[in-house]
DNA sequence: AAAAAAT
């Protein structure tokens, strides 16, 4: 059956046309991971050897432990109290952990390794390595049967050393057979014929039906167009549900699973740089923020319990988006939420998602209602929410707000996220949750293993929801909602909420209720902006200079190398900084966003891994170093300082030759800059000051 | 380019 048909008056479903959604993307491999190190091998011309004035025996020996075993690293960038103080020489190693490690390892492994190493077996008349590393000539029987287990040496040494010190290891590349069947022998896709294909669709579910037309489909209006007030009803309004009934379910493909393997992005697009085009605007119901005075959450629909945990949280009342959202979803209905950073959407799913569970519960068995509003806990149920976000830390962070709503009534939460250990969290799930919080890769990793079973989830959340449909990201939540129980609930929110989530809704949203808060621009913000026109090698003193205050500031760097190497310089420059991005372990990056929200650092420097739902309280200067290439990347790093009603600054750093695109950027934000020009030792907040007081008198 | 799984 048509999904829409039943929307009259030629103007139908404007919203989630996806012909509007992303633009195209280029083909070609794409490198993952990040900039290795150089090598330091003693036989490399970039080998330093440092540390030969250092005593020899007791730090080998102690370094042996940290680079063979799971001894904690010691002296990071944490530590380096402790490093100054005993004067370790080695502490720029710790700074840049790989070399370091490659360095030390290099040694280890030529004292210890040396007599029964293939390479001391190759050394007689060939070059050592590169035979060796091949893997696949010829066998060498004795080499072979003395020790097996290539493995072996894999866990005996230290990590990494291998890829560091030795040259490519050929057989990554050259000798590898062809792998046919990634991308040749594929069965032809079937779906493609029928429509224009979009960049972001993949093969990795069931053909869908031939569908009938839809007329959103054809509908020939001027894309992008605003319009507001010429039109009828505000929803969203599609009649019927079957057509996705049918092929979602069985239609997990798991074939097509298998082949796409571990980097299913490598053969697709590489980075496209981002359109940045601004997608066309929801229609939404919009609130009036003062609608929202004098109600509460109870006048909302929430229970005595939940009120309560959201008074510990601080939440005393509803803000608007709470207020337009929580209804909504206690009736059952799919909801797109958008409210802008920090006006607490959070509590804006998470609070009725609990509530919702209570009711659910309470209608649906004998076993429920003890009448006290509370459920008892019933070991190994299944989980009946899921809330997906795009980063490890927000998770966390959504886990801890929601965490005391949910217990308050009973139900139990648990994060599913990778780069810790997964064993807490199979055994959380094997005692029994009712809300699991967490991370794409993690979760679907724990379906794969069948520890987790979403098949009773019927509510489902995506916080981010914009973002959670760019490429990378799309295909995972995608399969992952295809897990969860039909005819679930669907909850989609984020600040910068648009028509890229067409895919999403089209295939899991039934009638979606659209809400956002009336007047949210952001001339009505409470972030003030500003640009400076600098030059790029004054840069990393400017933001030194600018960071050099009381007060919480946020620093955004496009790539994680040079997110290491500003905190280094504002050390360097007796800032006290800890850094934020993706090449640090979780724990690391646990503690070092800990350490912005506890105070005791002031300077937190990120990648866009905290662009994003991140809370610390008190940030009140946001600078991008980096000037970001979407103008919602923008809005999000913006969105750290100026929550809840407080100030905030923002200062982003270009160099001359971007005004252009900077001011294209700033106008599809629509936030209202003039440039300026700074150098080194400037102050630019002190005109800013004296202008104030000048205004005062 | 960043993010998201582990060995």
């Amino acid at each position: 059956m048509p999904k829409n048909t039943k929307r009259q008056g030629g103007r139908p479903a404007r919203n989630f046309d996806p012909s509007y959604a992303k633009g195209g993307s280029k083909g070609g491999p794409a490198r993952a991971g990040s900039a290795k190190p150089g090598s330091r091998s003693a036989g490399h011309r970039g080998y330093r050897p440092e540390e030969t004035d250092a005593p020899r025996k007791e730090r080998w020996s102690r370094d042996e432990r940290v680079a063979s075993g799971r001894t904690p690293h010691r002296g990071d960038r944490d530590g380096r109290d402790a490093g100054r103080a005993g004067e370790r020489p080695a502490r720029r190693d710790d700074r840049d952990g790989r070399p370091a490690r490659s360095d030390r390892g290099d040694r280890f492994d030529r004292s210890d390794r040396s007599d029964r190493t293939p390479r001391a077996y190759g050394r007689d008349d060939r070059a050592p390595r590169l035979e060796f590393d091949r893997g696949d000539r010829p066998a060498r029987p004795h080499y072979r049967e003395d020790r097996p287990a290539r493995s072996f040496d894999r866990d005996d040494r230290a990590p990494r050393r291998d890829r560091d010190e030795r040259p490519a290891r050929s057989y990554d590349r050259n000798d590898r057979p062809a792998r046919s069947f990634d991308r040749d022998d594929r069965a032809p896709r079937r779906d493609r014929d029928e429509r224009p294909a979009r960049s972001y669709e993949r093969n990795d579910r069931a053909d869908r039906p031939a569908r009938p037309a839809r007329a959103f489909d054809r509908d020939d209006r001027a894309p992008r167009r605003f319009e507001r007030d010429d039109r009828g009803p505000r929803r969203f309004d599609r009649e019927d549900r079957a057509p996705r009934r049918e092929f979602d379910r069985p239609g997990f493909n798991e074939s097509a699973r298998r082949a796409s393997d571990f980097y299913p992005a490598k053969d697709r697009a590489r980075h496209a740089p981002a359109d940045d085009v601004v997608l066309e605007r929801l229609e939404a119901e919009a609130i009036q923020a003062d609608e929202v005075d004098g109600v509460t959450f109870a006048d909302l629909g929430l229970g005595g319990n939940i009120v309560r945990a959201l008074r510990d949280l601080g939440a005393e009342s509803p803000f608007p988006i709470q207020a337009a959202t929580i209804p909504v979803v206690l009736e059952g209905r799919d909801v797109l939420g958008r409210g802008r950073t920090g006006s607490g959407k959070t509590i804006a799913f998470g609070a009725p998602t609990v509530e919702r569970l209570m009711q659910l519960w309470t209608e649906s068995g004998p076993s429920a209602g003890s009448g006290t509003g509370r459920v008892k806990r019933q070991m190994g149920r299944k989980p009946r929410a899921l809330i997906l976000a795009p980063t490890r830390e927000l998770a966390l962070q959504i886990d801890r707000t929601v965490q005391p709503i949910a217990q308050s009534v009973g139900l139990f939460t648990t994060q599913i996220y990778g780069g810790v250990p997964q064993g807490r969290q199979v055994g959380a799930l094997q005692r029994g949750v009712d809300i699991v919080i967490g991370t794409p890769g993690r979760i679907e990793d724990l379906i794969e293993q069948r520890r987790l079973d979403l098949s009773e989830v019927v509510v489902t959340v995506v916080d981010e929801a914009d973002h959670m449909c760019d490429l990378g990201f799309l295909e995972p939540v995608q399969r992952i909602l295809r897990r969860t129980a039909e005819g679930g609930q669907k909850l989609l929110f984020s600040a910068t909420l648009d028509s890229g989530v067409a895919e999403l809704v089209e295939e899991f949203l039934v009638e979606p209720a659209v809400h956002e808060v009336a007047g949210e621009d952001q001339a009505s913000s409470t972030i003030e902006h500003r640009v400076f026109i600098i030059e790029n090698r004054e840069k990393r003193d400017i933001v030194a200079q600018l960071a050099n205050r009381e007060g919480k500031t946020l620093v955004f760097s496009r790539t994680r190398a040079f997110a290491e190497d500003l905190t280094e310089h504002l050390e360097d420059y007796g800032i006290r900084a800890v850094a934020l991005h993706g090449d640090l372990n979780q724990s690391r990056r646990t503690r070092n966003l800990q350490q912005l929200t506890s105070g005791r650092v002031n300077v937190l420097v990120a990648t866009d891994v905290a662009a994003r739902g991140i809370h610390v309280d008190d940030i009140d200067l946001v600078i991008q170093a980096d000037a970001p290439d979407e103008y919602k990347t923008y809005l999000h790093r913006a969105g750290r300082t100026g929550r809840a009603g407080k100030e905030g600054r923002v200062v982003t750093l270009i160099p001359g030759n971007r005004q252009r695109r900077m001011t294209g950027l700033l106008g599809r934000a629509e936030i209202d800059v003039a440039f300026e020009r700074v150098a080194l030792g400037d102050d630019p907040f002190a005109a800013d000051e004296s202008a104030g007081e000048q205004l005062a008198v």
